[in-house]
DNA sequence: CTGAAAGCGCTAACAC
DNA sequence: GTGTTAGCGCTTTCAG
């Protein structure tokens, strides 16, 4: 388990060590007899390269930093998965950091991640961040950092999003065509773009299809809860009778509304249809089986780090880097809650 | 953003790298101008040591690596929190990596990181790992690895586990006190030891309650989904109708039984009480709410930190090293599927 | 009190 | 083809 040097292998082999580095990394000036021999001895040693000693010289350490606002959550969980996932293949690893949906948080988890000298950055963004100093200095210093999920327009650099707005629009759009005649909507807090964008999504649908936008039936969740769209729920039944369809900007909200609806009697989906978003596993288990959105976190994922991974190249090969940001598509996942 | 070394410090203040260094670190034989001097440009400066070349300089990278078995999973997830969380107060990142609960992926994920100089290692075992060379020829040479949660008796190191077998004896025993006369068990797949120790609580308590045992109401899961608990809950109805409580080894696999039952007309609990593992977020969703175990990830992944930073520090120290294995408590969480 | 020097392990330009 | 040398940025004896 001693670990294994070049020194070691030069020595007992008689040559030099940058020759015997030269001959592992299959240099031309090197004779194949000393290749040969160099890489069967590294071979039956086990030789490893040390990775720091490497990172130091080549200053790049091959390691990643991936920032997100909750891990115990199942759409980060699949994002950090699809991210290690597709690191691993390009020889990358990943440190991963909890943001924990604070702005402070976020910016000491960069610097620490910067500290270790980490190769690029992987940001979704805290809900209560505001200020993207922190950001935008370090992408003009040079330094690559993708953002994915929750991003900001003010930030110049390369993104991956769902296209929430599109998505929500076709989940308001199934409502109505599946009947629907008056449609509520749950929307999240008001910071974080993502909500914003369902919350545009759902509008547009209603005027694409001449319905009218009733304000006091958009409620605003105060927390991520069951019992929040339990309340919700209790709101509609009883000053809003007319309403016959929900779309919630997360499932749990749905959930929620759904539970609370269903404790007056009400009939889930033949009374009142209900959407949700976000495709998580609850989503199989409730009764009716919740119809929602399905955010790929693990293809947002992956497509994030091949963003990431292509501005470090390019970097390191000093091409122009230009930034773009990628939409994945979510798709409609019809289940029991709607008609 | 242009990094500052030492070497820039040392040549703007007339010094040398050798004193740049002492001061900024204390040493009591730098007089207490230059020190001032030192710190404040540094300061000023935004000087930040170079980690790589510290690591490699002290052999050691203040990062640890984290080998789970599946990333999007609740309790999994709680765990790869807790370890970070815990990791950040001690100065230390870690860098996750998933198993997928093969063997074959968690030797190479170990060897990956130790390639990066990881200062240790902290697995939770594949379900179809049998072998573990990998791991015993690495503490025997000194490595600090600790395991949790999926562990095996035959590898000798930390270990943090959650006492599977004493909680699984108070669900089992819950149900017995709270009237239940016929108590199936659905039990996971022969491997992981938690498994085997939920099956012999459930026994225990059979035993301790002078209850018969009966195997042939003891199913195997094939698998973690709700489709296969409901075709349990089916061989229940239809087999056994003298079950009246159901003790199933993890939450999803209850809610497949109880939904499973449910299409039967059964009344739960009235007629059948269920009993889950895990306490996921499922639990609280389901109708009626699944009364379950309480896994403390968060706890399980804090305490496997420190485990692993206290065998860090005492191996750095040359002190002896006792392995010790933690026993975390389980909490029973009664809510609405049992009597 | 300060600094020169060696070295962690590896790479690469340059000489031989 | 092979080896020498310098150096990545830092730490730590050991001289001065």
């Amino acid at each position: 388990m001693a670990k294994i040097t070049l020194k070691q292998i030069a020595e007992t082999l008689g040559l030099s060590i940058a020759t015997v580095s030269k001959a592992l990394k299959d240099y031309d000036d090197v004779s194949p007899t000393t290749k040969a021999k160099v890489k069967a001895l590294a071979e039956s040693l086990n030789y490893k390269p040390n990775f720091l000693a490497q990172s130091l010289r080549n200053q790049e350490s091959k390691t990643i930093g991936l920032v997100i606002p909750e891990i115990v959550h199942h759409f980060f969980a699949s994002i950090i998965s699809g991210v290690i996932n597709a690191a691993k293949k390009k020889g990358y690893l990943v440190i991963v950091l909890q943001s924990s949906e604070s702005y402070e948080f976020e910016k000491k988890q960069i610097e620490l991640l910067l500290d270790k000298n980490v190769d690029g950055i992987l940001v979704s963004l805290a809900d209560n961040t505001v200020n993207y100093k922190h950001l935008s200095n370090l992408i003009e210093s040079g330094f690559p950092i993708v953002l994915y999920d929750k991003i900001s327009k003010s930030v110049h650099c390369s993104k991956v999003v769902i296209n929430d707005q599109k998505a929500a629009f076709n989940a308001t759009k199934y409502l109505i065509d599946s009947g629907c005649k008056k449609i509520a909507h749950v929307r999240g807090p008001l910071k974080p773009q993502t909500t914003i964008d369902r919350f545009i999504g759902y509008k547009n649908a209603l005027k694409e299809y001449d319905m009218e936008f009733d304000k006091s039936i958009v409620f605003e969740a105060s927390n991520l809860s069951l019992e929040n769209g339990q309340d919700i729920a209790k709101e509609i039944y009883e000053n809003h009778k007319e309403v016959d369809g929900v779309f919630a900007f997360t499932d749990l909200t749905a959930t929620g509304v759904m539970t609370g609806l269903q404790k007056f009697n009400v009939k889930i989906p033949d009374e009142i249809s209900i959407m949700g978003f976000s495709n998580w596993l609850i989503t199989s288990i409730t009764s009716p089986k919740l119809s929602t959105i399905d955010q790929p976190g693990f293809e947002m994922g992956k497509k994030a780090f091949k963003l990431l991974y292509k501005e470090i190249q390019n970097r390191k090969a000093k091409v122009e880097v230009e930034f773009k940001t990628v939409e994945l598509p979510a798709v409609l996942v019809i289940r029991e809650s709607t008609r």
